[in-house]
RNA sequence: GCCACCUUAGCUCAGUCGGUAGAGCAAUUGAUUCGUAAUCAAUAGGUCGCCGGUUCGAUUCCGGCAGGUGGCUCCA
């Protein structure tokens, strides 16, 4: 019998007996690693442990602390999972069950839905297979003898998913009576499982599909230790405290109320000043890159709703309302008015491009399951605009608005993910429009040098567009940001500009916002600073607190003069201990509490605190109003 | 819209195996005038989300609706 040799990721190589595996492998190198091995990777791929190795193969020994080792955990963890569900409850179909971003989930058609107090059994059951450290082996099979197999154990959805694979055999792994159509790479045993939670119960449908049957998916997470596993759920307890609905309703920002309606935003006078602070930031942006405000009407007839396209493809998330008998639709976009302004004069190439700039608030009926806080409401403001310009300036005008996203994010400290998201199915236009415009966005985005997916069908009905996303407290991904190309609309409202020639030409029209929605982009941010705004964009920035009461007249002087040097200031000269005002101030996340004792109306000085909870040296009122005004202008 | 769960005072939460409810904080009043994260006391505050059903009696059990949470689908 000959040897092979093999090569480890540090250039040295290993003489072995054919036949030898990743853990014979591990073995000959030594007794330890042998016994911390999880799993291999030969030739860059993922396998099992008993993988046999052939000669000359690039091998790496997969641990629990290698990178690679969570997602095989959690995967192993949720087969285990799929192993304890099916023991206690027989009838339950096995369906899918992957590893993600935080974790895992397996899908289960079961007669009933699962519980709080199933996760409760499930879970122990989980915790009594991975002592029992069962064998995880890998088998496999020609695709009909699979088929065969799953098809007697009345497994319907795995024979589904093997008839539509195109391979001619299939990788099946056992763990006790367990069996799963799985391409692997598994854990050795199930005695690896050993720390685990399962998280939640939803419901999802088959194949992602709405028309789907809804089967029942369990959540769960999994790490190599306990330790690690207790971090992630103490950051997610964290995370907790982040979140901007807890928040809003704590810094007073923002309510909801089931008597005004859900997804309504009713903003509070220190929200609404937050959100005066963007918007006054986003008319000076806009201007000096050259757009122009405009405003149009909250509804517009719904014959131009039809003429446009959304009255077909958009009408089922459209408000309408009828007055004097004319049918009017609430818009749920910004785009018509600013065609009808394009459309009030004959235009000329030398006017373009034309960039209209609307803070456009919108309705769009969203469906109930899908509101959540600020990041998903019914009534929103978009930092919209249209920019209206010839074939030749696209390209230039896609890559000002990517540089402009750009810069905006820096400003704020964000950092985001682009996609690009292709037709849809439900759409409007001609194929060649289409490719044009997708082109154009693909070759900005190619320029930009950043990294960025492709969503294919993702596009909106008129256009394909590219889609910066941002992320919440729980990493969840939330769009803000979005360009979006369109042919077809100046199309359909028959947009012209005579060219150098006199020759009447069609302009192209980029829909695109940089903030997205002024509300989503809000509860983005205050989970960004977990409440802890920089002073430009803090609502409050700053307290006049006394001491005791012999110093109001000062402190109201005080307050009096960095009011009017435009300081964004409160007082408290409440009857209360100075830690008390402090802590309040501090929970209210005030940045600077400017206190006021007998030390301070002597020397006619104010002595500034910050949140952190350094004190700056006593200075003049007036001095603390230029130190504020300097630290805005240092932001942006 | 679909699946699961939740809704008790302004907030956070107890509680009633069916006999109309309690705490802490906040609020109000009084005392205290106290220099960097909670001064003390008293008072007030609830159709137990809404509408029906079962029951002698429902905040509790059942149904519907509304709102919310986590997902799915859909989207800024």
């Amino acid at each position: 019998m000959s040897d092979i040799k093999v090569t480890l990721p540090d250039g040295s190589s290993r003489d072995l007996k054919e036949g030898a595996t990743v853990h014979d492998l591990a073995a000959s190198i030594g007794a330890g690693l042998a016994k911390a091995a999880i799993a291999g990777k030969i030739d860059g791929t993922l396998v099992d442990l008993a993988t046999p190795l052939h000669d000359g193969a690039p091998v790496e020994i997969i641990t629990e602390k290698s990178p690679e080792a969570l997602e095989i955990i959690r995967h192993s963890t949720s087969h285990l999972m799929a192993q304890a569900v099916q023991i206690l409850f027989p009838k339950a179909k096995v369906t899918i069950g992957p590893a993600i971003e935080n974790g895992f989930y397996y899908d289960f058609d079961v007669d009933a839905p699962f519980g709080p107090e199933d996760l409760e059994k499930i879970e122990k059951k989980m915790a009594e297979l991975a002592k029992a450290g069962l064998k995880i082996e890998r088998q496999v099979l020609a695709r009909s003898e699979a088929v065969k197999l799953f098809r007697e154990m009345g497994e319907s959805y795995k024979v589904e998913l093997i008839e539509a694979l195109d391979a001619e055999t299939v990788s099946l792994y056992r763990q006790g009576d367990f069996v799963d159509l799985c391409r692997g790479p598994h854990l050795p045993s199930t005695s690896w499982c050993k720390a685990f939670k399962l998280t939640s119960i939803a419901g999802a449908y088959w194949r992602g599909d709405e028309k789907n049957k809804m089967l029942q998916r369990i959540y769960g997470t999994a790490f190599a230790d306990k330790k690690e596993l207790e971090a992630y759920l103490a950051r997610l307890e964290e995370a907790k405290r982040r979140d901007h609905r807890k928040l809003g309703r704590e810094l007073d920002l923002f309510s909801f109320s089931d008597e005004v309606g859900a997804g309504l935003v009713i903003w509070h006078p220190k929200g609404a000043m937050l959100r005066t602070i963007l918007e006054d930031f986003e008319r000076k942006e806009h201007l000096r890159r050259g757009y122009d405000i405009v405003l149009g009407p909250q509804i517009l007839k719904t014959e131009l709703w039809q003429r446009s396209g959304h009255y077909d493809n958009y009408r089922e998330n459209m408000y309408f309302t009828e007055i004097e008998g004319q049918s009017y639709g609430v818009k749920p976009m910004n785009c018509l008015s600013h065609m009808m302004i394009y459309k009030s004069h004959l235009r000329s190439y030398r006017d373009l491009p034309l960039r209209f700039f609307e803070l456009g608030t919108v309705h769009r009926h969203e469906r109930a399951g899908v509101l959540h806080g600020l990041l998903r409401v019914r009534g929103f403001t978009q930092d919209d605009a249209h920019i209206l310009c010839t074939p030749e300036q696209l390209d230039g005008e896609i890559k000002g608005v990517i540089s402009f996203v750009n810069d905006v994010m820096g400003i704020f400290g964000f950092e985001y993910d682009m996609e690009l998201s292709t037709r849809p199915e439900k759409s409007i236009g001609s194929d060649e429009d289409w490719d044009r415009a997708t082109s154009a966005l693909l070759g900005a985005l190619q320029d930009s040098g950043r990294p960025f997916e492709i969503n294919e069908g993702d596009g909106a009905f008129y256009g394909p567009k590219i889609d910066i996303k941002l992320r919440d407290a729980l990493d969840r991904k939330w769009q803000c940001a979005t360009i979006q190309c369109d042919f077809t609309l100046p199309e359909r409202f028959e947009l012209t500009y005579v060219d150098a020639n006199g020759e009447k030409k069609r302009p192209v029209m980029v829909h695109r916002v940089i903030l997205g929605a002024i509300e989503r982009f809000i509860g983005v941010l205050i989970e960004h600073f977990a409440g802890n705004f920089p002073v430009w964009l803090a609502p409050v920035q700053a307290v006049v607190v006394t001491v005791t009461d012999s110093q109001i007249p000062y402190a109201q002087q005080v307050f009096d003069e960095l009011r009017g040097a435009g300081v964004r200031i409160q007082k408290d000269f409440r009857n209360e201990k100075l830690g008390f005002k402090i802590r309040e101030a501090q929970l209210q996340k005030i940045p600077y509490m400017l206190v006021i004792g007998d030390k301070e109306v002597e020397s006619a000085t104010v002595t500034p605190r910050f949140r952190d909870g350094s004190n700056l040296a006593a200075m003049q009122p007036i001095e603390f109003a230029d130190y504020m005004a300097n630290e805005v202008k240092s932001f942006h």
